[in-house]
DNA sequence: TGTACATCAGTGAACGCGCGTTCACTGATGTAC
DNA sequence: TGTACATCAGTGAACGCGCGTTCACTGATGTAC
């Protein structure tokens, strides 16, 4: 039973070939945005003919589904391991550098996220279950948050609209954090990441932990 | 000297053409999004064909340019038009629920402000003009608002780094306040038109008040 | 170990498509005398 | 008011390009006896 991942070398071949095929697609979307995303050019980049890639993906939106599922995947690993490194097990500080860090390591996977979709494009089930792993991740963490301030108004109405949080326990208050740390979070990456705040001077990341030490008080 | 702006049938016409144009081809962004502009679509919507364009516009990236021009224009009207109608002159919320309402008139026109620009583009001087000029009118508002918290650790850097402000003489907290208004609304905005709210089952004007309120706090 | 066969990666030609853009042109509209 | 000319909107053909995708094929690699 101690056999490898992949057997025989052709299957370890095809992986490799999978997996590079992947790498460069990720890197024209990086120099090109998302929709600039071109079999053949990938091919040519690999010295292939176009439809070689034919072997490794059964179409061009094939090779999206599978780059957002591993965008997704990536995500959750990174929560989990932030979540598993910190002491108290749910901290939201630590989710939150960590999501940072995994933003900047690739915008362009960010943004494949949690960006503009691609009109009529609809994620496949396993993406969406891991959306809502890192979602539950997210809730923990605002869970173990002790709340003294009054129930907000808005923190009411998520009580009788909670099927987003999938089942997960956290009381309305939590829910309202989770929410909001996820808008403002997402306020201040996305407009890092586009590149809005060049110029202007400021030091993003001192803006970005202005708004998480907000989150936490 | 009462002349109309558009003097002769011919100038009229033509800048009624160059109208259509624009409303189709925010129409086909709408449907496709940005990067699916396409000249001769355009075209071939209008009953013309696609070389009769150039009649109008030089190139496509002329066009888009325009586009572009027209949102940041759209958006500084939207805002001068909120902050006149008020009675302070200079009122926070009356901005937010304006950004809002011209956001959701057309998600695709915010986010060609934005979103994820094109790689490679860069904006015209005129463009930029109108943007600070946006810009100006958010931070009146900030500025209107006594601040009676203490000076923040960033509101401190923002004392140093106020380049971007473009010589507006409002106090740094008030500069971190348009800072912030600026990505918490982008935050909830930004995902709410890219549809990560559909499906989750609370109501997005109540979160986006919760926020304006926090920030009005 | 050698031979026969099956599997499978990759090629090159081809298809149809839509794109942005140019060019020489037709025909209608406006202008000057 | 009529005629000669200039302006300009729009057409159709054409160029070159890159795209996704199919197909019949070659040749190398692995498998079974």
């Amino acid at each position: 039973m101690a056999e490898t991942r992949t057997r025989t070398p052709r299957e370890r071949y095809r992986t490799q070939v999978r997996t590079e095929i992947k790498e460069r697609a990720w890197e024209q979307m990086a120099a090109a945005g998302a929709s600039a995303l071109s079999l053949n050019a990938i091919a040519k980049q690999m010295g292939m003919s176009g439809p070689a890639l034919y072997r490794y993906f059964a179409s061009r939106d094939d090779l999206i589904t599978e780059l957002i599922r591993d965008a997704y995947r990536s995500l959750a690993d990174t929560f989990r391991r932030a979540t598993s490194e910190s002491e108290s097990g749910a901290d939201l500080a630590a989710l939150a550098h960590a999501l940072r860090g995994w933003a900047l390591e690739d915008p362009q996977r960010y943004f494949l996220i949690y960006g503009t979709p691609v009109p009529g494009y609809h994620a496949p089930d396993d993406v969406t279950a891991i959306a809502s792993e890192i979602m539950a991740t997210l809730l923990d963490a605002c869970a173990a948050i002790p709340s003294d301030t009054p129930v907000t108004p808005f923190a009411a109405h998520l009580e009788d609209h909670r099927q987003w949080a999938d089942g997960h326990p956290a009381p309305s208050a939590a829910l309202h954090r989770a929410l909001t740390v996820w808008t403002r979070l997402h306020g201040v990456l996305s407009l890092e990441l586009a590149g809005h705040f060049t110029g202007m001077g400021f030091d993003s990341v001192q803006l970005f932990t202005a708004e998480l030490d907000d989150l936490l008080a």
